[in-house]
DNA sequence: AGCTTCTCCTGCGAGC
DNA sequence: TGCTCGCAGGAGAAGC
C-alpha cells in the first residue's frame, strides 16, 4: 500500500521519463477509478510539455502549463514506464504516452484516482482534496511543538489522528504503527494527553522512518512496483506491524494486535506507554 | 468541529 | 479442487 514514501520514489522513478516530454496520446481503458476519470483529459492534454512533477502527501502531481494532472496511487496503484506498445495487462487502466514512452497506471483495487486541475481554477493548494491536507513530515516546519499545538482539542487515539492526515500527511498504517512504537507511545493514548517531550520523539520518528523509507526505494509491500518495473518491495524488518503474537525485537514481550476504526494497530505493551 | 462508522474494490489465505 | 468467508487498506462521505 503506498505511504509517503511509496508515493515519493514513484515519483522520483517516472520524473526523468516524463519532466520535459510533450504527451501525444492519453490511453484511457475505463470510465474512472474512484472518481471518473476528466473529460476530454486527451485533450486537454494531447501536444501539452509535462513542465514538472511533485507531490503533497499521497498526491502525485504532474505540472502542465495550463493545469496539474493530481494522481492517487490508493492502496494497490503504481506507475510504471514501458515501452510503446507494451500490451495491457488486468487492471491497467491509464496510459500517458510520452515521446518514445509510455506512463502506466495499473490499480487493481481501483481506490486510486487522476483528476485534473486547471490553472484558472485558482491555486492548486485550495484544491477541494488538498486544502485540508496536514504537514509535509519530511519539511522543516514539521516538529514536535506543532504536533503538541495541534492537538490540543482532539481528544481521539493517537494512532487515528496521525492517519486522518489533517495534521500531518502521509503517514499509513505500517508507518503510524512503527512511529508510535519508536517513539514509545502507546497507540491508544487520546492525542491532547501527549506532551511536547513525547510528542518531539514523535516527529522524529516519524521523520526517520520515512526518510529511511524513501532511501530504501519504498516500502515492503506486496503491491508496490517502482516506476522502473522492478519491485519496490524491500524485505525491512518492521518492529510492530503484522508481527502479532511474535517477541518484541526490544523487549520480547510478544507484540499485542487490537482494532482502531477498522483498522489493525500492532503493538508493544511494555515498549509504548 | 471532531469523532466514528461505512464504503468503495480485488486478491489472497484459511477453513471446509 | 473449488467454494465461501474474512481481511487488507486510503480517505471521502455521512451521521452524530
Amino acid at each position: 500500500m503506498p505511504e509517503l514514501p511509496e508515493v515519493e520514489v514513484t515519483r522520483r522513478g517516472v520524473a526523468p521519463h516524463i519532466e520535459g516530454q510533450t504527451v501525444t496520446e492519453v490511453v484511457l481503458r475505463r470510465s474512472g477509478l474512484r472518481w471518473p476519470f476528466p473529460l476530454e483529459l486527451s485533450s486537454h492534454l494531447s501536444g501539452q510539455i509535462i513542465r514538472g512533477t511533485g507531490r503533497r502527501g499521497k498526491y502525485l502531481l504532474i505540472h502542465f502549463d495550463h493545469g496539474t494532472l493530481i494522481v492517487h496511487l490508493g492502496m494497490s496503484g503504481n506507475l510504471r514506464i514501458l515501452p510503446l506498445a507494451t500490451i495491457p495487462k488486468k487492471h491497467d487502466h491509464f496510459d500517458l504516452v510520452v515521446g518514445q514512452q509510455l506512463m502506466r497506471m495499473n490499480d487493481a483495487r481501483r481506490f486510486g484516482a487522476v483528476l485534473w486541475h486547471p490553472t484558472g481554477d485558482g491555486p492548486l493548494a485550495e484544491h477541494v482534496l488538498l486544502a485540508k491536507l496536514g504537514l509535509e513530515p519530511l519539511e522543516d516546519i514539521f516538529s514536535g511543538e506543532i504536533l503538541y499545538q495541534q492537538t490540543r482539542n482532539r481528544s481521539a487515539p493517537i494512532k487515528q489522528v496521525l492517519l486522518a492526515g489533517d495534521i500531518v500527511v502521509g503517514v499509513g498504517n505500517i508507518y503510524a504503527c512503527e512511529s508510535l512504537f519508536e517513539a514509545g507511545i502507546n497507540p491508544k493514548t487520546a492525542a491532547h494527553r501527549i506532551g511536547k517531550v513525547r510528542y518531539s520523539k514523535l516527529a522524529g520518528a516519524i521523520r526517520d522512518i520515512l526518510g529511511r523509507a524513501i532511501e530504501k526505494g519504498g516500502s515492503t509491500l506486496r503491491d508496490f512496483v517502482g516506476a522502473d518495473g522492478r519491485s519496490g518491495y524491500f524485505q525491512q524488518s518492521y518492529f510492530v506491524y503484522d508481527r502479532a503474537g511474535e517477541p518484541c525485537r526490544v523487549c520480547g514481550l510478544l507484540i499485542e494486535q487490537i482494532k482502531q476504526g477498522q483498522r489493525s494497530t500492532f503493538y508493544c505493551k511494555s515498549c509504548q506507554k
